[in-house]
RNA sequence: GGACCCUUAGCUCAGUUGGUUAGAGCGUUUCCUUGACAUGGAAAAGGUCGCUGGUUCGAGUCCAGUAGGGUCCACCA
């Protein structure tokens, strides 16, 4: 066995691991006999996409489910893969080539793609291969990726079945239009910010009456020449003559109606709207109940067309906006402008002001509905925390249609061919719906030489919300055979970010609902059973992490400079639910310390000699001694036993920094810097030495079984170099369940106030610290007397070597009585410092005198709280007790104090 | 406008169904290389739990209101 280095370096283990791990095709998951399904399918980060602190927390936290679960002896999956990512794959790649002055269409869509693809090949998967570096116990055999053929073969299929259904629908309406992408956005990919911008006040002269105006608020003044009408309410007194009338647009100049309309907000401005059908939502639906025409004036990269009229033509819409106010001032129509914020919608991803533009686009009726909101209602899909179940029925009952089509080349293309010849500006539900003249299939028409495909592609999350099926196969059913789909299917769980419930997770509930396994419960089509929302990472002044701040660390920094464990346990311990997280770096720092202690403890204990083959849980179990257990003994197994139901339930609510906390606190305080340092006294004597080992043995194990899913590297080095799997297996083929053997083995309970008592001599050894050091002797071995009751003493002489020891004491002797010494009162007895003549009476007189004004502080309160008839009358019997006992402790501790500070002269 | 979350030690956060003297990590101060670990050990200082009421024998915890911070949804030109 090789020897425990003094302390733990990363790099090597990593490496040497992860290969060992994949070698073994550990991270397979198959179908167990007997076994319970446990499956997770990843959040698909961008193909091309780089490994953030995000995906850090995210990925950590599956892997500890995973890892959890196969401890359990669970038949775990755990699915990777990518996701196309439409329009920013698409967009970086433009970017490429427009360093070279080439855009896309100079290519044509095919060399395009091509290029696409070239780049997926080269800059692609690199975020998986990251994901390794972290550790992520990944079934890498099942990786898919969404532009797959299979893959794609199952986003079409999902097409085609919708559009038979009637879910699908082509329709010209108004969209979210990024001028700068080019394409159709859906609501979600539209985000609010305010603006700073200026409202302009545009009068508009009446026609048959010149002279008098109506007075117009817009921000959008280079949008006029759009206008084709004016609203105003249809009860507004100040208006009831003009309505019926004409008006004088001022750009563009044409007469336009003045309209009544209930949609228009009296209070607002002046109460009278300008009516722009082609450029606003609200605009669209009133020309639509007035009939009135549409006057599209830009062009879909965001310029104004030559119906804006000369002098806007052929501006960009933000120099437009300059332009037509200069224009409506130079012919009078400018009444004002101010300073004005406002809500502007951008695109997500392009980060540009989105237009509202009337195009031909695909919409999707969400299907299963109803379903999709039972199933989180009645708790089929539990969300953790649960609050997000709110958000997500919210936005259920709030549903819009859904935009699934792109003007983009980089996706799946709309399986829809039209018959060549066929105006498709003008087609007809009805020519929808004749095959003759539009075909939808999975295969494509028989005779492609008289049809043309649609040029549109899908929303990537179109392709995305069949994820947890079409990983798992669907719809082939061969496919679904080999990958276990009736096994794994539901997965179990879902770990994401709250920023994606209606992107994704709802979607992708829709889509398990209506596709996976037709006809059968509810419960059986769900995606998945649990969902788990990570915290957003922030910055240490709670911004968001990005790119442009540069506030971003480089996992893979991280990761060489703290190790991938002491990332991943920094990061998780961090990680409450459902808030926001701040990330600080001294956090990680604190996990890779954790790992470091974690190495030592286990090199001290190789150090104390070699375990041989004795070391798998029978052979330990069986080296126990129950008969020469000590307090300490007991104590410390009753806490491991205990640790592992607390860390069950935290694992059942997804408490994830509860767990470390848990695993953290038992580790270090309760094992290494007592249990460990109370070891060093029984691993002298002959007697106690081999149930030390033992004991050791068996906390070591289980603790490193324990935290493997959080320090997976770390955890199985030591395994192995402590000899723990004797079969030279890894760790993960080991399982995790003991307490129920180790109870078999006692044979008996744990002693009932071992824990208690050994608090008792905790206490002891950190108040003879504490006198110690408040006499500067901390670091000096001196000679402690005790006085007080008999139980105390026999419990420090039943420890005497150890306490001694921890106290730095080379004596603890009886005396019935001390005069004059410092000395602290402790649950085991009076204890003095033998110092009498060195010491400042005044000084200790005052430190007793403090501690008195303290206590007797505390017995007024829980003598008032006794005195009070109303408490005794009403709180529970237990309550009361546990008052009355901690009195007559508080109260014999006082009078302790009070002889002892008499005794000093 | 609607919904949700947060406010506890210098900082970041725990505090389960109300019940002893409110905890942890980091930071700070002092001391210590004692047979694993200085990536360590010991001790200490530090909080009237945002504010105001209420319920209760008892409130960090429950209720109402209020201030500040944040997120999401909707959006008036």
């Amino acid at each position: 066995m090789a020897e425990i280095t003094k302390s733990y370096e990363p790099r090597d283990v990593e490496k040497k691991w992860y290969a060992a791990w994949t070698d073994r095709r550990a991270f397979a998951g198959r179908r167990g006999d007997g076994k319970e399904p446990y499956a997770i399918v990843i959040p698909p980060p961008n193909v091309t996409g780089v490994l953030t602190m995000g995906h850090v927390l995210n990925n950590a936290l599956q892997d500890i489910l995973v890892r959890r679960a196969r401890l359990e002896g669970k038949s775990a999956l755990w699915i990777p893969g990518t996701d196309h990512a439409g329009i920013a794959t698409q967009t970086v790649v433009e970017r490429e080539l427009r360093k070279a002055k080439v855009h896309r269409r100079d290519l044509g869509r095919e060399r395009f793609l091509e290029k696409v693809w070239a780049w997926r090949k080269e800059k692609g998967d690199i975020i998986l291969e990251q994901l390794r570096r972290l550790g992520a116990s990944c079934d890498w055999d099942r990786t898919h990726f969404t532009m797959d053929p299979e893959y794609s073969r199952a986003v079409l299929k999902a097409f085609v079945e919708l559009f038979r259904d009637g879910h699908i629908y082509r329709g010209k309406r108004m969209v979210n239009w990024c001028p700068a992408s080019q394409t159709a956005l859906s609501d979600e990919e539209v985000i609010m910010k305010p603006a700073n911008g200026l409202l302009y006040k545009v009068r508009y002269e009446r026609t048959d009456r010149p002279g008098v105006f109506l007075e117009v608020a817009t921000t959008r003044p280079e949008t006029i020449p759009g206008d084709v009408a004016l609203a105003v309410h249809p009860e507004d007194p100040r208006y009831a003559d003009a309505i019926g009338k004409t008006v004088w647009r001022p750009l563009n100049r044409a007469p336009i109606p003045v309209v009544a309309d209930a949609a228009v907000d009296r209070e607002f401005g002046s109460g009278a709207l300008k009516i722009t059908p082609a450029h606003d939502k609200v605009d669209f639906e009133v020309g639509r109940r007035h009939n009135l025409p549409v006057i599209d004036v830009l062009n879909a990269d965001g310029t104004l067309n030559e119906l804006a009229g000369p002098g806007l033509a052929g501006l960009d819409r933000f120099a437009g906006r300059k332009k037509a106010a200069e224009l409506l001032r130079e012919a009078g129509a400018l009444a004002g402008e101010e300073a004005y914020q406002n809500n502007v919608g951008y695109s997500e991803r392009a980060d540009v002001p989105i237009e509202p533009r009337l195009t031909w686009q695909w919409w999707l009726k969400y299907p299963c509905l109803d379903e999709a909101k039972q199933a989180v209602e009645g708790g089929a899909i539990k969300f953790y925390p649960e609050r997000w179940s709110k958000v997500y029925l919210h936005w259920l009952n709030n549903i819009q249609d859904w935009c699934i089509s792109r003007q983009l080349w980089w996706g799946h293309r709309i399986p829809v061919w039209y018959r060549k010849g066929l105006d498709r500006e003008r087609l007809t539900e009805a020519d929808l719906a004749d095959p003759a003249k539009v075909h939808v299939s999975l295969e494509g028409p028989p005779d492609p030489a008289n049809w043309e495909q649609e040029d549109d592609v899908l929303d990537t999350w179109a392709s995305s919300w069949l994820w947890p099926l079409a990983t798992l196969g669907w719809p082939e059913k061969a496919a679904m055979e080999k990958a276990d789909f009736d096994f794994f299917y539901p997965t179990t769980t879902l770990v994401t970010g709250p920023d994606i419930i209606f992107f994704w997770v709802a979607r992708m509930i829709m889509a398990g609902l209506r596709f996976a396994r037709p006809g059968e419960p509810l419960e059986r089509r769900i995606p998945f059973r649990h969902v788990y929302f990570t915290g957003i990472i922030r910055d240490a002044q709670g911004r968001k992490m990005s790119k442009s701040l540069g506030n971003s660390p480089d996992p893979l920094d991280l990761i060489a400079k703290y190790g991938a464990d002491g990332l991943r346990l920094g990061i998780v311990s961090i990680a409450p639910q459902g808030q926001d997280i701040r990330f600080q770096e001294d956090r990680i720092e604190g996990g890779k310390n954790f790992c470091n202690k974690l190495w030592n403890a286990c090199r001290f204990r190789q150090m104390s000699g070699p375990a041989g083959d004795n070391s798998s849980l029978a052979a330990i179990l069986g080296r126990l001694e129950p008969e020469k257990f000590d307090d300490d003994d007991e104590a410390i197994l009753a806490k491991l036993v205990q640790l592992d139901s607390d860390l069950a339930s935290s694992f059942s609510r997804f408490e994830f920094s509860d767990a470390c906390q848990r695993l953290y606190g038992f580790f270090w305080n309760d094992f290494c810097d007592w249990y460990v340092e109370v070891s060093k006294s029984k691993l002298q004597a002959e007697g106690t030495r081999a149930n030390c080992l033992a004991i050791q043995d068996l906390v070591l194990r289980q603790a490193l079984l324990l935290l493997h899913p959080f320090i997976p590297f770390v955890t199985e080095e030591l395994w192995q170099l402590l000899g723990y799997a004797p079969g030279g297996e890894i760790i993960e083929e080991c399982r995790l369940p003991f307490a129920a053997e180790l109870r078999a083995r006692l044979g008996r309970p744990f002693k009932a106030d071992a824990v208690e008592a050994v608090l008792r001599l905790q206490q002891f050894v950190s108040q003879a610290r504490a006198l110690k050091a408040e006499h500067n002797l901390a670091s000096k071995r001196v000679r402690l007397l005790v006085t007080g009751d008999e139980p105390g003493w026999a419990a420090v002489q039943a420890n005497l070597a150890k306490l001694a020891r921890l106290a730095g004491a080379e004596e603890i002797l009886r005396r019935d009585q001390v005069e004059g010494a410092p000395a602290v009162v402790t649950p085991l007895g009076t204890l003095h410092l033998d110092l009498a003549s060195a010491v400042d009476a005044a000084a200790e007189k005052q430190r007793l005198a403090k501690e008195i004004e303290k206590l007797a502080h505390h017995i007024a309160a829980t003598e008032a709280r006794l005195g009070n008839p109303a408490f005794t009358g009403k709180a529970p019997p237990a309550v009361i007790a546990g008052a009355r006992q901690q009195l007559a402790e508080q109260q014999a501790k006082l009078a302790e104090l009070e002889r002892l500070r008499a005794a000093l002269k």
